[in-house]
DNA sequence: TGTACATCAGTGAACGCGCGTTCACTGATGTAC
DNA sequence: TGTACATCAGTGAACGCGCGTTCACTGATGTAC
């Protein structure tokens, strides 16, 4: 009832603050980079001193690490959306890797942050295997609608891998300038991405026929 | 002819500073990581004084890209050995995936050094595609070596840089302790590597048959 | 072959900076009675 | 409904640190004569 402005004065007490932070430190990493993220600069764009982060994170580690979180649940999003829009099963694999690849591409530095802790802890998120409704899942659950044989649970998980670690090395390269006129070639970013998509063959080997 | 014991102590003047700096800061990354990676780590590990380098690299980012140019150097020269190694030119191209990823798996820190230079200027070095000896030629190369119309320089430029973003991603994700049950499942490392190249398909879609 | 001198490649002290974190504090909130 | 008090979530000053870089310097090297 008080905030009657939105020019007003913001309390004393913040409300979420956790929130504030977590926003603040996405916006600054899109902004200025990863180098740029220091708890301090998180702070200050926050509008709070910099002693306040600490009533809500341990230390800077635990604050990329939400970052880091909110990013895999950002990334988990795109794909339902992408595997939703879908015309067909043996289509969606394709597509999921290139909602994939732009979700990389809209958000680099959170996208960064995401992979450096993780490969830092040499551990993907919990989340990613667990959770029934994880991106990874999504990909898998998707190889078997295309037709991959659901009991050869080795070759699943191989080619759930193989699609995963392709997405993300064309996530992490599609920005080069080396590749400029290849995606002229093709007509634009996302046709060019579905091309490469095709040469990678991720639904071929799994499919009877 | 001075130089007559390992033991003795290093003259002032150091002989191949530059040289020794790069190492230096190679050890270093590979030790302690890249966020150690400081201009007067790389000195002190150098054994020299911190004003030392800058009669060498201009400031901090120009030692970057040489140690990162040295990395390219280096996986030119392991591609290079894995292309001599192969039996047959359609097993070649896997063969290069994998000493692509061992290379990147020996030397996580530089393997990072390199990307992150290269993403922050979203370019990658000059060499990989110029020079005949370079590693995305001999991957192109051997392509047509394993029967790719020659002729269709779209479809083979995307499909080097299909294989190329595959490995990188895969590169990236080995380390993750998600796989080891599939590393276990495929008798080691190296065979999942394998795998998972099979599974990426990258030569099928380019031979007539 | 010796010597004067320019140039090169180091030293080490110092600069200012932003960082992560801690501290004693205080204003705001919520709860027990 | 009012009041005392515990707790919560902020402040702002301060700490020590390692960093990148600059500076005046000096020891070593190489070259012209």
């Amino acid at each position: 009832m008080r905030e009657s402005s939105a020019a007003e004065a913001r309390p004393y007490h913040h409300g979420d603050l956790r929130r504030a932070l977590i926003d603040a430190a996405s916006r600054l990493l899109e902004a200025e980079g990863p180098s740029a993220l220091s708890l301090r600069a998180v702070a200050r764009e926050a509008g709070v001193s910099p002693a306040a982060p600490y009533h809500h994170f341990k230390d800077k580690g635990e604050l990329l690490e939400a970052v880091a979180q909110e990013g895999w649940t950002l990334l988990d999003k795109a794909l339902a959306s992408a595997k939703a829009r879908a015309a067909s099963p043996d289509k969606a694999i394709n597509e999921l890797g290139v909602a994939y690849v732009c979700f990389a591409r809209e958000n680099p530095a959170i996208y960064r942050v995401m992979y450096d802790t993780a490969r830092d802890r040499e551990d993907l998120p919990d989340q990613m295997k667990g959770d029934k409704d994880s991106a990874y899942c999504k990909v898998r659950d998707t190889l078997v609608e295309a037709g991959a044989d659901p009991t050869d649970t080795l070759n699943i998980e191989l080619a759930t891998t193989a699609a995963w670690c392709s997405a993300h090395g064309l996530a992490e390269m599609a920005g080069f300038k080396q590749f400029e006129h290849l995606k002229e070639a093709c007509g634009g970013e996302v046709p060019f991405l579905r091309a490469i998509f095709e040469h990678m063959g991720l639904v071929s080997h799994m499919t009877p026929e």
